[in-house]
DNA sequence: TCGATTACCGAATACCGATCGGGATTGACA
DNA sequence: TGTCAATCCCGATCGGTATTCGGTAATCGA
């Protein structure tokens, strides 16, 4: 054996290349500028990674598997029912798309411009659908688990994901709603629950919100 | 005034890049390539067209309005409530994102990438989410229309079909399942409908197919 | 200390979308 | 019908990209 790659090395790249995805976007960011927020010349990236393409994926596993498994602790501390399932979808929908500057924009331009070759592996979003199916399975009546609680459902919420990351980036001043999510709280749920109680349990879900962490966001 | 632009120069663009991006996509079909299908030099595409995204715009505008008008034809001549819920939702997360070899994800690969600066127009996707959020109004109880007729819930179907077309791209054999679309149904008819029910206005509906038509899909 | 392995770099490659200047063609007008 | 100006059209080129290649030097086992 010889010289190594040295794992300092490969992290001095993804972090340069988090920054500048996360500021700029994949397709504006060059390889060039990647290298030298990493101290080293282009070609060194090739041998670490084998394409930019791989680079970007080596983040975002990482980073989203870390939102999720944020999403279910903050979840699973809340009591409500109801509220548990807004916090999801909000995440998913408002918050998720919005952070470090819709980073997740990324892996759409990314995947969308992939060729069938480059070989697509399907296990991320796997995994995200059985936790988000999870976490609906922990959120609604257990009359409607079995309807609501396997992939197909979460699937139908991470492929809105996709189209609230991608409308964040066309019009990041148009966020999923509240009203919007509730509105879907309501449709999961069946029974909707009046307008009264809706707003009441807003106010101690703040209430508890401002306890706990004293932070929203 | 002098020469003048023809029309039919224009159409042999758009006609050439159809078919390129519909078989290569977008990103994999070059400036060079339409101009050839074409019978032009690539300089002359630019007396057309403002820049390579202004060809796919120009292709993808009619093409999606013309699909939705005929949609909302389809749909119009459907009686019952639930098939004309189960027909659009069809359209959506399951044809739509599958004809033309997935034309519509080229749009994706286009707008992910579309810079800020570049404009991007909502107009089209505020069309087709009125004529959606028209269409879904026709296809529920009237007890739940001022829930589910407006833009806020089409706007949610939209997202999802964002989602779908880029899953074709990743995952052409995995497309939206009857099951999927029958739970979403489900969900928004409030009180969903006995298995049995189910089986018996699928077979009426079937019946029906054959009777108007002699063709499904 | 030696030798082979290999991380690393500078320069080059291949290719893209877009542009520029000149020549060819057209249409309005006299 | 002839003229002229407007402009469609093309060849060549530009600036920029991801990726690769050949050589160099650092590193690790023996």
């Amino acid at each position: 054996m010889a010289q190594v790659k040295k794992p300092e090395v490969e992290q001095a790249i993804l972090r340069s290349a988090f920054e500048l995805f996360s500021r700029q976007g994949y397709a504006a960011t060059t390889l060039p500028q990647i290298a030298k927020g990493a101290g080293m010349s282009p070609a060194n990236i090739y041998i670490y990674f084998r394409s930019k393409l791989a680079v970007l994926y080596a983040i975002y596993d990482p980073w989203l598997r870390g939102r999720i498994a944020r999403l279910e602790e903050r979840i699973g501390a809340i009591d409500e029912p109801r509220e548990r399932l807004r916090t999801l979808l909000t995440a998913l929908w408002r918050e998720l798309p919005r952070e470090r500057n819709g980073f997740a924009n990324n892996v759409m331009q990314a995947v969308s411009t992939a060729t069938p070759e480059e070989g697509y592996n399907p296990g991320l979003l796997a995994w995200v659908e059985e936790r988000v199916a999870a976490m609906v399975r922990d959120a609604v009546p257990p009359a409607r688990r079995r309807m609501l609680g396997d992939a197909r459902f979460s699937h139908v919420l991470m492929m809105a994901f996709d189209g609230f990351v991608i409308n964040h980036h066309l019009q990041p001043g148009a966020p999923c709603s509240a009203a919007t999510i509730d509105l879907v709280c309501d449709l999961i749920l069946g029974a909707p629950a009046r307008p009264a109680a809706r707003a009441a349990a807003r106010k101690t879900r703040a209430r508890r919100a401002r306890r706990l962490t004293g932070s929203g966001q």
